[in-house]
DNA sequence: TGACTATGTCAAGATGACCTGACTTTGTGT
DNA sequence: ACACAAAGTCAGGTCATCTTGACATAGTCA
């Protein structure tokens, strides 16, 4: 699953650190999603896009 | 994690069984998430939107 | 009654999504 | 060169999301 949030998070001028503290999940679970090792569980991806003001399709891209 | 499938499946007819073939997962993960036992991953919530041409946070809403 | 379908549930097991803690690598700035 | 911050990674653990197979219950229908 191909995600914006490398992109998100740039434009604010946020770390993974505080990405993370954001959202409540570890740095390690930030990293992990961002370089695509796992794909978020569904509320957490509620929790991504709440916090940039966007839907979940318009984040995370699971076609192709 | 409140979610309107069973509504869906029955605006269309369809049993668990059947969602399940169309969702390429097994019957009891559909009854899982419909009886709120799990949410499904991010993935699976994709292929739900796609085969009902609905948004995620139109079927699943994990405020409350 | 007996057969069938739909639903709900359980057990056991594989794999995925998280955690903490530790360490390395990379880039920046003094 | 040195220090520091950010990012990446690993190990080992927990719990969640799936699997298959089995079984119980309720409803429908010949």
């Amino acid at each position: 699953m191909k995600n914006r949030l490398k992109v998100l998070r740039a434009e604010r001028d946020w770390s993974q650190a505080e990405l993370a503290g954001r959202l409540d999940v570890s740095r390690q679970a930030v990293n992990a999603i961002e370089t695509g090792k796992h794909d978020p569980s569904l509320p957490l991806a509620f929790r991504i896009a709440r916090l940039f003001d966007m839907r979940i399709e318009e984040i995370f891209d699971d076609e192709l």
